[in-house]
DNA sequence: ATTACTAATGCGATTTATTTGCAATAATTT
DNA sequence: AAATTATTGCAAATAAATCGCATTAGTAAT
């Protein structure tokens, strides 16, 4: 299954790395310049998390933010930073700061997701 | 507003409890002996949460789940300690692990979720 | 250029998790 | 036993995310 280049793909990556945040679909939709349709936002979002140009961050919102991946992220470190999500502004960014953690034997961890949730620099 | 002892508190924390894991809405319901209606178990979870009876977990599926809060826990120092998701048994667990992070100046940290998602001792 | 192939999109409907309004019920205090 | 009001059940409402399906439009081959 070849992937494609389209205007909406292009849009959302954009808005995106525009942002330098993490995103949520309503957030993309409000900011995006064309008009998208919001299950094609989902799917644009998803085709690029199973690419690997972005990843998922779940919130204690219960909502999903996406964001860029950085280039030196691979495949088996997927992920370990911190997300912050600010209650103010209602943003997540990513943070430097690397997760670590040490599991007990036997268990196999697949993906992490570590979300502080507060007010952000900009909005204290 | 003072709190009642109902049938259904009793219940819902019986559950939880005899699981000594972090269970969903879902899970609790079918685990339970009476028949509760699903909006007051949320309502008897989220009031347990306000209690600081029950903390309360969002794991990667986007499902809240309610564990019991360890006596050593305090108000301030509120549950930073990783959770683990099985994918397979669909449960979740409070791991010792306490999260460790140093946030840059500005950050107010007002809560913390983390957690693991993968295949957990007892399915591996 | 034109055509063929099929990924990507739009739209509407659906699923799933959680919450809410409101009237009825029941725990607790007097 | 009566009064007060927290709690519950039920149905409906929200809200996020997904899905089926017909249509559109990239891409590569001719």
């Amino acid at each position: 299954m070849k992937r494609r280049n389209t205007p909406s793909k292009q849009a959302v990556l954009s808005v995106i790395t525009k942002a330098g945040k993490a995103m949520s679909q309503d957030a993309i939709e409000e900011e995006i310049a064309i008009d998208i349709n919001r299950a094609t936002i989902y799917r644009v979002l998803n085709r690029f998390c199973d690419d690997g140009v972005l990843h998922k961050v779940m919130a204690e919102d219960g909502k999903q933010y996406f964001a860029l991946c950085e280039t030196y992220d691979t495949k088996a470190a997927t992920h370990q930073h911190f997300h912050f999500k600010c209650t103010k502004c209602d943003t997540v960014e990513c943070l430097p700061n690397q997760v670590n953690f040490s599991i007990p034997d036997g268990y196999l961890v697949e993906s992490v997701n570590c979300v502080l949730t507060g007010v952000c620099k900009n909005c204290s």
